[in-house]
DNA sequence: GCTCTGGTACTCGGATAACTCGTGTCCGAGTTCTATAGG
DNA sequence: CCTATAGAACTCGGACACGAGTTATCCGAGTACCAGAGC
């Protein structure tokens, strides 16, 4: 799994702590990790157009999430990043096989296919079933002085 | 994912229908799905490697399971293929972050981290209660017709 | 007829290329702010 | 003093290289079988 969904998830509840009409521009987000701003900028316009952040260009502008951090869950963060396709992809070599019938579906058909299947399904749902703000809430939580710090750092108009 | 789990994963359920002391070559395996019988090869040798398979050397050589196919989660063959490392690596870069500190396992105490461990963790406690034996009962059940079709076509010694 | 031996054919195993995708970077399009000149 | 305007600075967005991992292939090492010669 590419390494570009930590920095997703992380970037996200950063922005779930800032006042949500202010924007924060990529280098802002990247030097909180150190990480390479043009590169965590592709990632960002994935989320764009997953329609989970919003942008905005010229001064003053940036990246903040396009709605209310309930409604974003991880899967949808990590299918933004990811992609739409599944990890397991059958690719049906049964219908090669000795019994191969050219008009079955033999991705429902396939005992191993369906087993993949409903690992990942359970996968999914999991990740489908947290959201933005249970991670905030769980972190304000255990950690109370993170959600003051990262506010600081992303809105403090830097060096 | 590595398209050659689906084909691990098939391979070793069709070793399972044929008699426990016979082995069955490469060729004679990737045939019975137009596989490139080299890379399928590659493939085999890392099932060796995990102990899942065995292999001969010779004429009448080939590979074999290592041990009964109850024995044999669908966990053990993915790990094989795909590589111990889990999905998600953590790259801990709360580290970098502000509130970093060098000594702390940022593994365990990240949120984010937690969740993605969580949701893998069910997934491969999901592939790890699935075996050989199982899956084998399954499709002898809905297909009773494919132990016959598959022993014929990997013991039939063929052009 | 039995046994030993050399050869042959067959199979795995690792070393070797081609290629796709993830990683990383850069510059242009668009927008806002500001400073300045004019009324 | 107020307003319009031109310039400049800032930010996102997509286009452009680089490298690692997957995909694919080939040839050598090792082993079992077989044929033939000798006893």
């Amino acid at each position: 799994m590419s390494e570009g969904v930590e920095w997703a998830l992380h970037t996200c509840l950063n922005l779930a702590w800032v006042e949500e009409d202010r924007s924060v521009p990529t280098s802002t987000l990247a030097a909180f990790y150190e990480l390479p701003p043009a590169y965590l900028n592709k990632q960002l316009q994935a989320l764009v157009r997953a329609g989970i952040l919003a942008s905005t260009s010229g001064p003053r502008g940036g990246f903040r999430l396009a709605r209310d951090p309930g409604k974003i869950t991880v899967l949808d963060v990590v299918a933004a990043i990811e992609g739409p396709q599944e990890a397991f992809e059958c690719a049906e070599i049964l219908r090669q096989g000795p019994g191969g019938v050219p008009g079955v579906d033999y991705r429902k058909i396939c005992v191993i296919s369906q087993t993949m299947r409903q690992a990942e399904l359970n996968w999914r749902r999991e990740l489908a079933g947290r959201t933005l703000a249970d991670l905030k809430s769980t972190v304000e939580e255990r950690f109370p002085a993170v959600p003051g710090q990262t506010r600081h750092g992303l809105t403090n108009t830097r060096t």
